[in-house]
RNA sequence: GUGGGUGUAGCUCAGUCGGUUAGAGCGCCAGGUUGUGGCCCUGGAGGUCGCCGGUUCAAAUCCGGUCAUCCACCCCA
């Protein structure tokens, strides 16, 4: 290995051009599934003001506690790299006035996000999240047509799911209600919980539900759960919901214990599981936000998106990545006077739509064939001295293992292998 | 932040009860074909054995530290 001086920032790889290619691809299918379906893109800057995140994402949350990356400007501003993509979207809609009084906008968004945890398999430090936000749409309708987008853009991305799992956790009301039932409870076990249970007992009780602890699991089975303490409209809600997914034909379990990490999330939320990613099974997730906007200082504006992590899309996809591009034609040189010819040649093949190269770095003719094929080049065009005496070029075709010749101008040129190529 | 695994050639890896010039496959370069690929044959280049320190006559090998990486906890997309 290379002792190289400078490394990558930890978790902070780079993206190497298999990758960098498939990530591109899934750009694109995003970019037209999201038109299909009436959402349009939302570009927001990295870097926004720390406070934004501390509102929106919660105080409590382990993300604003201690994952922000933070830097102050020469003006004193406080700003964070964006750890997630819906506090910026809702405060771009909110400052650029996107919603229109009555009515809704549609919005979807791809860039990198930035969080300090630790590495492992489909956590990265810097990673892209691919996301669609929803505002102004109230309806438990919204909310299974969202999730069934989010179903959709997965598959459209060859990605295999392995379950999709739902759950309330009702609206502020019952929230409130819930809680107070959950810290009861957990105040009977206080000294049997997890270290870490002991902790979100305070800080965010709704975590213990999915503590991977066993002991805790075993004291948790006959704990409350959010679902038990919504209010009825919250559960004519989310039975609407159930009932949406049905239509859409999308399978789908109530996981009683789903809850997320995020404190605006409010009545549906959801995750897309695989198990291709190790530890880390949620390829995409998401949820209705109905206070956000307002608490934001906008009007009341109901809300609904998820997110996709890409480097985890990556890990759960089965497409084969896209073929790289091989070359139409690799010049040969046999001669100096040849390479410099090649340049120009090189230059007008690409103006007439081939892919084409010549390589500089290999010396003899022999090399350059071996390179040629070794690319998966279809021509190889050979000029030196005995071509240039009758303007010719020699070109033989690698594929079909046969070598002629054509009049010296990139004309010709394109116009046979053209017609061969057909 | 915590725990465990791993760090030897461009790549994948062998080699560790300490002992001469550290190996293989693939890749690369050259030749076998005065100017022509894929197969085959021959030869060659390429390594601070992650880094620092310690033990020893002698360290890739043992010990300590450190860094990186992977996996897991935590957290989450």
């Amino acid at each position: 290995m290379a002792t190289t001086q400078y490394r990558s920032v930890k978790g902070m790889p780079d993206l190497l051009p298999a990758e960098a290619r498939q990530v591109r691809e899934l750009e694109r299918i995003a970019a037209t599934f999201f038109e299909k379906a009436g959402f349009q893109e939302l570009r927001t800057p990295i870097l926004e003001a720390a406070e934004l995140f501390s509102r929106a994402v919660g105080e409590s949350s382990d993300i604003v506690r201690k994952e922000m990356y933070h830097l102050t400007d020469l003006g004193g501003r406080e700003l964070v790299l964006r750890p997630e993509g819906t506090a910026p979207i809702v405060r771009a809609v909110l400052q650029h006035k996107l919603v229109a009084p009555g009515e809704a906008a549609r919005l979807w968004y791809v860039g990198p996000m930035f969080r300090q945890e630790n590495t492992q398999k489909g956590r990265q430090r810097q990673f892209v999240q691919i996301g669609a936000e929803w505002f102004g749409a109230g309806g438990p309708w919204a909310d299974a047509e969202t999730i069934g987008l989010n179903v959709r853009l997965l598959e459209a991305f060859s990605v295999n799911i392995d379950a999709v799992e739902v759950n309330s956790l009702g609206n502020a009301a019952s929230r409130l209600a819930y809680r107070e039932k959950l810290v009861g409870f957990l105040d009977k076990y206080a000294e049997q919980l997890c270290a870490d249970c002991k902790e979100r007992r305070q800080l965010n009780p709704l975590r213990v539900l999915d503590c991977k602890n066993q002991q805790c699991q075993a004291i948790y089975a006959d704990a409350p759960v959010p679902l038990d303490a919504l209010d009825e409209p919250s559960r004519q809600h989310f039975d609407a919901v159930c009932q949406g997914l049905e239509t859409l034909r999308i399978e789908f379990v109530v996981n009683a214990r789903l809850v997320r990490g995020l404190d605006y999330y409010s009545d549906t939320v959801f995750e897309l599981k695989s198990s291709r990613l190790g530890a880390q099974a949620t390829v995409s997730a998401g949820g209705r936000y109905d206070s956000l906007v307002e608490s934001f200082g906008g009007p009341p504006t109901p809300a609904v998106g998820f997110a996709a992590g890409v480097e985890r899309i990556l890990l759960a996809r089965e497409a084969e990545p896209a073929a790289e591009m091989t070359p139409d034609v690799v010049w040969i040189a046999l001669d100096e006077p040849a390479r410099r010819e090649g340049l120009g040649v090189v230059d007008q093949l690409r103006a007439g739509g081939m892919v084409a190269l010549q390589l500089f770095h290999k010396g003899s003719v022999k090399a350059q064939m071996r390179g040629a094929n070794q690319l998966g080049a279809r021509f190889a065009v050979l000029c030196g001295d005995d071509e240039r005496a009758r303007a010719v070029w020699a070109v033989r075709d690698l594929q079909q293992r046969e070598q002629f010749e054509v009049p010296a101008t990139p004309e010709a040129l394109i116009r046979e292998l053209r017609a061969r190529s057909a």
